[in-house]
RNA sequence: GCGGAUGUGGUGGAAUUGGUAGACACGCUAGAUUUAGGUUCUAGUGCCGAAAGGUGUGGGGGUUCGAGUCCCUUCAUCCGCACCA
């Protein structure tokens, strides 16, 4: 066996190449008007501990994006930072007696060492962790800005509250309606928590969702669906004996005729009323808020409701109409009241069959196949609607909003299952909210921000350290003294704006500055579909915010989005509690970063999930070995460079086209397509392509240019993925500029046409047989050729030709 | 229930605009080299068939000279939302 004078040791060479790129700040970026710019952003991580191969996949898929973009010519911007926030940090500090802070810090330490050793070309200096103060300050100060411009109110909100620990929990911290530490029953309690005006925006960032051109489709969808626009009208129901109406929404102001009840909810004000007077609401009240807790069945249900014994008088018939409590209606929708019309609505219907209510039919039966025991649902004529008898469903809607109108009793409403965003956390580990309550109960900006959170702390996990602080809680400014707010940011709160952040990363004088216009959107955003909406729409809301405060231009935060796939082990998702992660830490040390990847990005497209692959990995692996042994034998056999080829020799035309043909179609998949795994085929295509003849002593110098042309154009091609062996590789063959500063390579469109071309011969669409033929060759020459081919002479004997096809370059096919 | 997506060899996947299905890998088979073994190299590999040929993209139907791709229908799997009035 030959032995190659030098191994691929990836460990050495990997170290190497990052050595290099700290030394020169090759990824270092400042703002350049001459050059177009590109953000490149992946999702930042929690740091939990140390990264998975999910984080691995994300963080792969945005480097080659990055990197590409860089040898188009592109000012990449590549940043990362921490979420540091977060409950987790809160359990390890009671688990391990260790302060929040300094596990995350110790976190961060951790995960960013993996992060280097993967190679990603991120811009360091900007790294950013969320529970820095100098971060959290401008947040704070933002929070500001909304409460003055109102955006930010106080209200009330439920919490759960674990009666044992005395401390609110997290929705994930409650199991089946249990404290998860405690076990005990979590009782829902109401507390003043501070909420953002996102529904204000509700209108607008929907409307711009269909505008988002560069998202997934399915994201936006799922973001429509939480916004939840339903268009109707709202009617208020006079009660019979009593002073204030009850008003309903509804989406079928058609079907107003036929209402024979009305719904409210358990928690509705008139049923807070009777729930002290009557005994049987009472009773019915209580089991009620039994069933509330196990959230889970909430769905299935069964349809219960208890007559109140009131009426409602309905406003154009002036009818009596009962009024239920009912427990399929949603405090949270609309009035918490709603309109029953059990002859079109199923859910009415079903309520109304179980308690013998009225059925009354006031749309035309259209289709014939509904069953008896069925509402009908569709929009029709009106019937039985008195004046409004006779009208379609959009006739009947101005008709019927234009009398409630003359008699004040509705009118047309949009609604939002879209809620205003809470967020308050009664928890320690996040950014204080900076308030002041002064002795009176009134609220005071914070005298001073940033309001650092205290991190020399005793963590006993029961309660907010916070409030028992009196040192923090207690504040005199002013000769005046104050209560200090001890509730902290969702954390989503962060990370609804450190994107923009990145770009004015060092700047103490503002949240953002001019640098911000610069730099943003972000023009291509990497991520989890788990964050398909809460993440994305907060962050949606938070520009549009940002941009009313004139910090940042236009309205969308992220111009492309890409969600990448789950990494699967045995048909799940790897994690902890399966026991079936992969850690990355020791594919590295075993087959290197390149290969790992390698593999991530050639397994699958991006947004795809797939299942982890040991014999995968060796492939990726072994596919590297073999560049390397490639390159390092075009080198020992002498670089022939800046050859003019003068030859018309048909194989290094042949390698020369399939060369420009494969860096044309390689750019397509990676700029347009984002299809990373069918990139890699076509390199490794064409690595297989060069013929080894070329790269022998017997080589002429043409032969030799043009397999140096291959080669140099697949270190470049591969550059963005396996950016460590290339860095080297690239260096062994003698150039002194790195490649990571090389241009993508110009394709030369003569080359791109084969001369020599394959075609498909059909009889009746059916493959019988190819041809090699000149590009140019003329139909009739070709049915000629066709005509006289041993195979086709069978299948064309005693058969008359209908019909001959040419597809030009492709196929012919005979018509029989 | 509503909405979205996906179904292609033994496996991951490719086929971008209706034009040679299975690129590129993995695995497997045979051979060579080396070795204790992994490694490396060569050839083959959708299925049936000795071959000619037939057949094949979840199932059924349709449009077309031609369908993985378009239309209708049906099944399966996955994801999201879920009593939203």
């Amino acid at each position: 066996m030959q032995k190659t004078e030098k191994a691929y040791t990836p460990k050495i060479i990997e170290k190497e190449a990052q050595d290099y790129w700290e030394k020169n700040e090759s990824f270092s970026v400042t703002e350049d008007p001459e050059k177009e710019k590109f953000f490149c952003l992946s999702m930042f991580p929690y740091p939990s501990g140390s990264a998975h191969m999910g984080h691995i996949r994300n963080y792969t898929i945005g480097d080659a994006i990055s990197r590409f973009q860089r040898l188009l010519g592109k000012n990449v911007l590549q940043p990362m930072g921490w979420d540091a926030f977060g409950l987790p940090a809160e359990n390890a500090a009671i688990k391990n007696k260790i302060k929040p802070s300094d596990w995350t810090i110790e976190n961060i330490k951790n995960m960013k060492s993996q992060l280097q050793r993967m190679g990603y070309a991120y811009d360091w200096k900007r790294e950013l962790a969320t529970c820095d103060p100098q971060y959290y300050k401008w947040e704070q100060w933002f929070f500001l800005e909304m409460l003055k411009k109102g955006i930010a109110y106080q209200d009330e909100a439920e919490v759960n509250w674990d009666p044992v620990e005395k401390t609110v929990l997290a929705n994930e911290q409650v199991e089946e309606g249990r404290g998860w530490r405690s076990g005990a029953k979590i009782e829902i309690k109401k507390l003043e928590q501070w909420f953002l005006k996102i529904t204000e925006y509700a209108e607008e960032i929907l409307k711009d969702t269909d505008n988002l051109e560069g998202w997934p489709e399915r994201v936006r969808v799922m973001q429509k669906n939480w916004i939840g626009k339903s268009e109707g009208m709202e009617f208020s129901f006079l009660l019979e004996n009593q002073k204030s109406p009850i008003s309903v929404f509804t989406t079928r102001p058609d079907t107003i005729m036929g209402v024979t009840f009305l719904a409210i909810a358990g928690d509705h004000p008139i049923a807070g009323e009777l729930n002290k007077l009557n005994k049987d609401i009472n009773n019915f009240l209580k089991n009620l808020d039994k069933t509330k807790l196990s959230e889970a069945d909430i769905v299935k249900q069964e349809k219960l409701g208890i007559n109140t014994g009131l009426f409602a008088i309905h406003p154009f018939s002036k009818e009596k109409i009962p009024i239920w409590i009912a427990n399929f209606v949603l405090s949270g929708y609309g009035s918490g009241a709603l309109m029953g019309v059990p002859a079109h609505d199923q859910r009415d219907y079903e309520f109304a069959k179980k308690y013998n209510l009225q059925i009354k039919q006031v749309i035309e039966r259209g289709s014939t196949n509904i069953t008896e025991e069925e509402a009908i649902l569709e929009k029709n004529i009106l019937i039985n609607s008195g004046e409004f008898d006779g009208l379609d469903f959009e006739q009947a809607l101005e008709a019927i909003a234009k009398k409630a109108g003359e008699l004040h009793c509705g009118e047309k409403q949009t609604n939002y299952r879209l809620r205003d965003w809470g967020v308050s956390r009664q928890r320690y580990w996040g950014a204080p909210i900076p308030i002041l309550k002064n002795s009176k109960g009134e609220i005071k900006e914070a005298e001073n921000i940033p309001v650092l959170l205290p991190t020399d702390i005793e963590f006993s996990g029961v309660k907010s350290p916070l409030s028992e602080m009196k040192e923090f809680t207690q504040v005199t400014y002013k000769n005046e003294t104050f209560v200090r707010e001890t509730d902290t940011f969702d954390t989503f709160f962060e990370s609804s704006w450190y994107y923009a952040r990145f770009a004015s990363f060092d700047c103490d004088k503002a949240m953002l500055d001019e640098r911000a216009k610069y730099w943003l959107p972000v023009d291509q955003y990497v991520g989890g579909i788990e964050h398909a909406v809460l993440h994305l729409l907060y962050s949606r809301f938070f520009y549009r915010c940002l941009r009313d405060l004139g910090l940042v231009e236009g309205s969308e935060p992220f111009k492309n989005l890409l969600c990448q796939g789950m990494v699967l082990k045995d048909g799940s998702k790897m994690s902890k509690s399966k026991g079936n992660t992969i850690d990355p830490n020791n594919v590295i040390e075993a087959y290197g970063a390149d290969s790992l990847r390698l593999f991530v990005l050639f397994a699958a497209p991006p947004e795809q999930s797939f299942e982890w692959s040991e014999q995968g990995l060796q492939g990726a692996s072994r596919f590297l070995k073999r560049l390397w042994k490639l390159v390092q034998l075009h080198i020992s056999k002498g670089i022939v460079k800046d050859h003019i080829y003068e030859d018309l020799n048909p194989k290094v035309k042949s390698l020369r086209g399939k060369t420009h043909r494969t860096i044309l179609k390689v750019k397509d998949d990676y700029i347009r397509r984002h299809s990373f795994n069918t990139a890699i085929a076509a390199i490794m295509e064409l690595t297989n392509t060069i013929p080894k003849e070329f790269l022998s002593k017997e080589a002429t110098d043409e032969e030799r240019a043009s397999a140096d042309e291959a080669i140099r154009s697949i270190l470049i091609m591969l550059s963005p993925i396996v950016p460590h062996i290339t860095h080297i590789l690239w260096r062994n063959l003698g150039n002194t500029q790195a490649i990571i500063d090389e241009p993508w390579p110009d394709v030369m469109e003569d080359l791109l046409i084969e001369e020599i071309i394959e075609l498909a011969v059909q009889v009746n669409g059916k493959l019988r047989t190819t041809l090699k033929v000149d590009r140019n060759l003329a139909k009739k020459d070709i049915e000629e050729l066709v005509r006289n081919d041993t195979k086709m002479i069978n299948h064309l004997k005693n058969k008359k030709v209908k019909k001959i096809i040419h597809v030009e370059g492709r196929l012919v096919n005979f018509v029989l």
